[in-house]
DNA sequence: CTGAAAGCGCTTACAG
DNA sequence: CTGAAAGCGCTTACAG
């Protein structure tokens, strides 16, 4: 590979004005500049991105965090990222934590190696605690999940609002018998919606079991499983608002196979408004979540704290969730 | 951020000593090891990954270019890669070309800037012309899509193996009367999975009309078009082969729509074998592609090929496919 | 076992 | 408008 010695060489001028014209320095007399970019044409040449890393401070990569990249709702996420990085003229790095705390730190590593110039933590399996120490190397924001701790931006949804109104819509189709399909409390995403769930049963003076809860459940098969433990209940729910339309597909499905009629005889409402939600039957019932609109905002966010040096004044900003019905309700 | 040079002034030990501590170098006093690696936990010293790069010439980098992250086919390959990736200490760069052969180019040019040590094409929008120039910069396969005349190593499926069983299935049920539903004749992977389909056709003396083709169709919109304009023929196909199972999924939700009963009126054989195509109702009949082992294969030949400068010679590893029967036919 | 020195390939004050 | 020189932070012969 060519380098800027060589085109310096070729042309008989200085690495100096060879770099001038590579980085479309003004001041550069134009029969030369036309001479450089010939001879960098010939050669092939392309600078030395370590080179320019190392000189610059500065990578032009950003790297994204999430737990699962099979989950349509990663994968939406990730798409609409990595289309504004390629825009803004960034690279974006893939790191998936598998949900495993320690692989989330690794990956926060690279923003102290200066492999990247920013972390968008999309999935969060840390305490802010942990997290903390590498915001001093580079921004570090939140998108989708968040910690109430943490004094990063953060772009996210308004979760308990999300739980709010899918719970309520089941109440106002007659349900008092509601079951919880969530994430684990220590993730404030899952709480807050829980916490959305549990306010609408007390608003209308409903109560749930212990054994209608089902905390950490994420795939297909979970819900598979949700509905055979509920199957087997002598005391069934007659609705279960679960924390994904994946969960919720899987439940749907197993239901079928068991003639259990959904909705007459168990209701289901999604999350996400992933397109298998509309495309299972009976469609489910969903909050659809703007992840375009989320992962777009984010890199866009995260692009300008890495240009504008100067610390963002902590930022925060909550997206509207809404209430899709189709026929699992 | 510590450099190497306070770790060693700390120390009072010089940065040449810190270095064969940091990459576990034999020959250094244990004592002094153990003072530098204390210094260094003490500092929060991490090598900057940009000086390394530079000076080491390798990055610890893939990139891998798709054509879309939101198809589940991509986000289960990139999952499998990542994984292996990141067992084997390299990071993954997702590179989106959105089907447009100037932005695969643009993401092959990593490999000139040597910000990558090298490149999966998973999918591929360039003639191998194109594709050739860049290989003499580092290790380039290709990774489910393929190109006849490409001299590269590629781990692939046989595509024309998956159109035959596919076909052949349909018309062992009866079927005479078969549509295909597949991409570009210009991919290779579609040309031969369509010629796998004309093979079977031909074997049973089997014709099609030129309406009952319908090249470049990725999404499930595309499916529900499909269908509109299958609904709206004077001579309509029992049956059609889809190229994928989105697709497929478009296919049988619209014709739900319409009251058209599937498999009786319309029979619909998909490909991929996707989660979707055991949710939905009825299942999608398809072609299962090995997604997961392509992709761990494909990143453990890749990172082979950088470990082992020596040229690797010209590999080729063809996968099996395999029909996976369901309700849809 | 240890260290001084060179150099990876750029860019950026600085001086002209 | 142009170039010589320094330096980003490492690692690796080389010499001891």
């Amino acid at each position: 590979m060519a380098t800027i010695k060589e085109v310096a060489a070729k042309t008989g001028l200085s690495p100096t004005t060879v770099s001038r014209v590579i980085n479309n320095h003004p001041y550069v007399d134009d029969s030369k500049r036309k001479k450089v970019l010939q001879a960098m044409q010939e050669l092939g040449y392309v600078p030395n991105s370590s080179a320019r890393r190392l000189r610059g401070q500065k990578t032009n990569t950003i790297a994204v965090i999430i737990s699962r990249i099979v989950n349509p709702f990663f994968s939406h996420l990730v798409d609409a990222m990595e289309r504004i990085a390629g825009e803004k003229g960034y690279q974006l790095i893939l790191c998936d934590s598998r949900l495993n705390k320690d692989r989330e730190l690794a990956h926060l590593e690279l923003l102290k190696a200066k492999q990247v110039d920013g972390i968008i933590l999309a999935s969060l399996q840390n305490d802010w605690e942990a997290i903390e120490p590498f915001t001093k190397y580079g921004p570090v924001i939140c998108c989708n999940e968040y910690d109430i701790k943490a004094q990063m931006p953060v772009i996210r949804c308004d979760q308990q609002y999300g739980g709010y109104i899918g719970t309520k819509h089941l109440i106002e189709k007659g349900h008092t018998k509601i079951a919880y399909a969530g994430g684990a409390d220590r993730i404030q995403l899952t709480l807050d919606r829980k916490t959305g769930f549990l306010k609408a049963l007390k608003e209308h003076g409903l109560t749930l079991p212990e054994e209608w809860m089902f905390p950490s459940f994420y795939g297909i098969e979970d819900g598979k499983n949700i509905f055979q433990r509920i199957y087997a209940m002598e005391d069934r729910p007659t609705a279960i608002f679960a924390g994904g339309d994946e969960v919720a597909a899987g439940i749907i499905q197993e239901a079928k196979r068991f003639h259990c009629r959904v909705p007459d005889e168990l209701a289901v409402v999604g999350f996400d408004n992933q397109p298998i939600a509309d495309l299972i039957d009976p469609g489910i019932t969903t909050i659809e979540q703007p992840m375009k609109l989320m992962g777009t905002r984010a890199m866009e966010m995260m692009v300008d704290m890495i240009k504008n040096k100067k610390k963002v004044t902590y930022k925060k900003e909550i997206l509207p969730l809404q209430l899709v019905v189709r026929q699992s309700t």
